[in-house]
DNA sequence: TTACAAACATACACGGATGTTTGTAAACGG
DNA sequence: CCGTTTACAAACATCCGTGTATGTTTGTAA
């Protein structure tokens, strides 16, 4: 059984890279093979390689796959953070530590590039893609916190940078912490991870906008 | 030139855990080869295979050189503790986010173990080892803030769960970032990052102890 | 129906890293 | 002063993963 149709060669795809986040998870990036991704897809090293370039491209693709699901949801943040910018940004963020650290592809791609993935040269574009996402957002919320400020939806005395550093750091940590525990706790923390984000925004003076 | 004597033996070894830190940084611990630590140290991979089992064995060695310097803050912070538990705990998180994050060495062993080193099964006795210093101190700082609260030390509205989980994730976040940037912006970084420790407890409502 | 190309499977070549073994000279204790 | 052990260097055996090249079958368009 070879030259499958199209819609097969998708599917056979898609499987590879959902065998690559199991494996990937499991072994960390570098100790997996792609033999092993491979049989875990049901298909052999071939497969893996008329797909994908190398290790390294099977590991873009699995983030820009997941990425896109983001990638929504910041577009619409941008939206709404015209005549709300703090809100805005608060409802990312309960996006973020509420759905998609639920989702179980989001958590194992996430996982997977914050702990079983070692950082250096080569792999810069991937941490480029997430800093698009959380890092190095850094001046984008400083920029809303400014704003916000600026239509009294933040505590006056606050610098814009330390409201976006206070606000970045936490998200990391949050995702840093939460993505460690893939035990029955997850609700919880879940939940918890939502009060944290809250109580930072309400430490910040955060009040609705008067619209 | 061989057999050294014990003082040399010493520093060969000290040598090649200073070698090991450079080079694991640059590539990741997967990608370096003990050959090149080997080199960077000035000596071959017999010496390194004479003081350590392997490679994992050389970064845990690695780990716990540089562990030995927090261990003395905590404990003096878990003697502060008994009287201002409060207090204690913020010029312990002051120390790291302060001096700590300033020294070379611990800059790089921390960037290795938080960027540069995929966490999996076997390695799992390092996030043990980073786990006693920062996280899963979970509960001990949620025991802090339970004490704290009982003495009018912080906000009594809020539950001791939340103020530590915001307390741990902030302070994982501030490490994720700050280890990030090896620039000549540090001092700022570290500069900003106390502020962000401080306002932390004042939102948390801290007060100095009665004594 | 033929001819081409897509979608793989299989086989091969290669390097590079690891762990181990052996050699060895100098320090050290008696 | 001599045997033993220390502290390595050098050489060896081995394996594992990668990349690539080649083979094979089947959709599919002309």
């Amino acid at each position: 059984m070879v030259r499958r149709t199209r819609e097969e060669a998708i599917q056979t795809r898609e499987s590879i890279l959902d065998a690559a986040e199991d494996v990937f998870r499991e072994k960390g990036v570098s100790r997996s093979s792609l033999e092993e991704v491979a049989r875990r897809a049901g298909c052999t090293r071939g497969a893996v390689y008329w797909h994908f370039a190398n290790k390294r491209d099977l590991l873009l693709a699995m983030c820009r796959r997941m990425d896109a699901t983001i990638a929504i949801h910041r577009e619409q943040m941008q939206r709404a953070a015209v005549d709300d910018p703090i809100g805005a940004l608060r409802d990312f963020l309960r996006y973020i530590v509420g759905d998609l650290l639920r989702d179980p592809h989001a958590r194992k791609v996430l996982d997977i590039i914050h702990h079983r993935c070692e950082y250096v040269d080569e792999m810069r574009e991937f941490t480029e893609i997430l800093d698009n996402e959380f890092d190095s957002k850094h001046q984008e919320i400083e920029q809303l916190f400014a704003c916000g400020q600026a239509r009294g939806q933040v505590r006056p005395d606050l610098p814009p940078k330390l409201c976006a550093k206070m606000t970045h750091s936490l998200l990391g940590g949050i995702l840093h912490d939460s993505l460690q525990d893939a035990g029955p706790n997850r609700r919880f923390a879940a939940f918890s991870n939502m009060q944290v984000v809250d109580f930072l925004f309400e430490s910040l003076g955060y009040r609705a906008a008067a619209a």
